[in-house]
DNA sequence: CGATCTTACTGAACCGGATAAGTAACCCGA
DNA sequence: TCGGGTTACTTATCCGGTTCAGTAAGATCG
């Protein structure tokens, strides 16, 4: 029952801990024959390398961090950190690198996390995710000289390596689309407005809007909880003139969106289109079909797991990646908007 | 930028490693006025206990496992495994836990995982998802004497410990509600068949069905995804006669059930009701929301958490806990079928 | 006042690997 | 046949904590 360590394997093979360390890790200094017996042990009794002792041989801790700072609510409904969590796991699991996940309150809470994840060596790195303005993340993680990819930017990142995605580009292109459908009253439901992407998806609302002179063009805010897109989407369709359609910045919230308006008697999309940021297999499923921007949120996981690894691996200075924009996928709910609204 | 070691300390505060060791660990054999000194020294440089370090004495590793083997898509998904996530994580936090998380593509690689991070001490224990008909992993886990928690049961889960829910008990409720309404022809569209649960959700079916001499009690399995669940549903509703119920196994076909029925031209519920096992934000969301078998998601994993702390902690022998039961919340997805239908 | 107990430490071993330095044994060429 | 190089190891040290066995100095007490 007890776990078999390297002076086990040395006893049994009546050789010293050094040549079985050798042996084990494919250094030159033992003979085939010696190798070959050791390692035929160390598969006999089941031996693990104890992490414990290589990490304090000043090997790696092969681990990565990921915090996470949302209500479990909320976590639980929105597909984003599952599916970006897949996509970390598809690249670090292939590796035998670990992936340790901590939900935390305040950002507060996520730097100490951070500092004692690194001060005790618990990992080689950290994802960082929802980057705001004037994040006070950036600075510690750059103090502490804690290896790091922030998924976002490419602004406001230091010299913190990150990933990032057009968002700008996908937001022009949606309204782009709406507007050739023939839609001059938009309004657009967003996202937490501290956070960088949303303020980047802001102002490249703002500026088409302006640019293809629309009559009319809102923006509300929420938290992205369904609640809250539900809400706006309410207060958005009782003003008069109402919007002919709504871009909101999740599927969460235009899922709600599609449901207020069900119940409020418009048909979607006849009397109201909607578009949803992030695609899901949920936008599929109700009906209509959501028109959204796709994005491949497992890959952009990967991506940022990639860059990590090279961050650490070769302590490579700044790198910025650029993932896939966001593609439009029209569905069954965005189409010309019926005549009187035109 | 180095990291300060408990030498470091000790230099600074002119007494000896072991001293420092005690006074930080609030150990007698220190005066107070040294203990002050060596904190605030500790405080000063900012120092962290190396975790390894402390591992490789012989303490435990504060972090427990938690392989998930679903595909990626379908983890980002369902909300199940993020709420159970971070139900998890609330309790693991709060004491400086980890969860280590780990995608796995199938039931070998799930063990070979086990045993690596049981022999590499990288975690204390894991829970474990998804019991199975005859599941292996009970007996590995046994052997390897690796403490764990099942999330199932409480059949089939060995010498472990487990927490659970009685979904029998959940189903009988469902069922006799849909024929208290006047439902006499129902079906039941399930996940995978060699799940434990499943098969106590699928026998519990067939029990209170024969009991009620429904005239039609159809089930169905599928592999929990949307796309299975709109393809049983529009086997189940083109049958003649056609149910007037549909049971669902979770709230993502639930939603596609939904979205089948209305594509089909039925109302729902005018023509058909339905409800959905597993209750998300979700099911409030859509049009009209789903009457669901609402669990308390995070609660579980937090139970579960807890035992395991309480498994490692004092080694306890065997123990079986069982959450709250699913209670069934009745939203605008059921009512009486209409007349023709009954 | 000397024996004993307590307090507050020090020094060293230990956990399980990695690794540098040391050492036999053997081979090869001059 | 001897020096030099290689091979195949062994020995010892290190990583950063924990912990146990000392050990001085001071307090307590008969």
């Amino acid at each position: 029952m007890k776990r078999p360590t390297i002076a086990d394997i040395a006893r049994r093979a009546g050789v010293s801990k050094g040549a079985v360390s050798y042996a084990l890790n494919g250094q030159p200094g033992v003979s085939d024959a010696t190798r070959r017996r050791v390692l035929a042990i160390a598969e006999e009794i089941g031996w693990n390398p104890n992490s414990a002792a290589r990490a304090l041989s000043g090997a790696a801790a092969h681990a990565f961090g990921l915090a996470l700072r949302r209500p479990a609510s909320t976590l639980g409904l929105e597909p984003f950190y599952m599916e970006l969590i897949s996509g970390v796991e598809a690249e670090l699991s292939a590796r035998s690198y670990a992936l340790m996940l901590q939900v935390v309150a305040d950002p507060d809470a996520e730097i100490a996390l951070y500092r004692r994840w690194w001060g005790e060596r618990r990992v080689d790195g950290v994802l960082v995710c929802d980057l705001r303005l004037d994040d006070p993340r950036v600075k510690v993680l750059e103090e502490l000289g804690l290896p790091a990819v922030v998924v976002g930017g490419p602004e406001g990142v230091g010299t913190l390596a990150n990933v990032w995605s057009d968002d700008a580009a996908a937001v022009v292109e949606t309204v782009e689309y709406l507007v050739a459908l023939g839609h001059r009253r938009i309004a657009r439901v967003g996202g937490m407005p501290d956070l960088r992407h949303t303020i980047t998806r802001v102002e490249a609302w703002d500026d088409v809007c302006r640019r293809l002179d629309l009559s009319m063009a809102i923006s509300e805010t929420t938290d992205y909880s369904g609640e809250q897109g539900a809400h706006a989407t309410r207060r958005l369709l009782s003003a008069t003139p109402r919007p002919t359609a709504i871009l909101y910045d999740n599927d969460v919230m235009a899922i709600a969106g599609l449901a207020v308006a069900q119940e409020m008697g418009l048909t979607v999309p006849g009397d109201l289109s909607l578009v949803a940021f992030d695609d899901s297999p949920l936008c599929r499923l109700v009906h209509p079909p959501l028109t959204a921007l796709a994005r491949d949120i497992p890959a952009y996981g990967s991506l940022a797991a990639r860059q990590l690894l090279e961050v650490v691996g070769d302590g490579a200075e700044q790198v910025s990646r650029q993932a896939d924009t966001a593609r439009l996928t029209p569905r069954g709910s965005t189409a010309r908007p019926s005549g009187e609204d035109t």
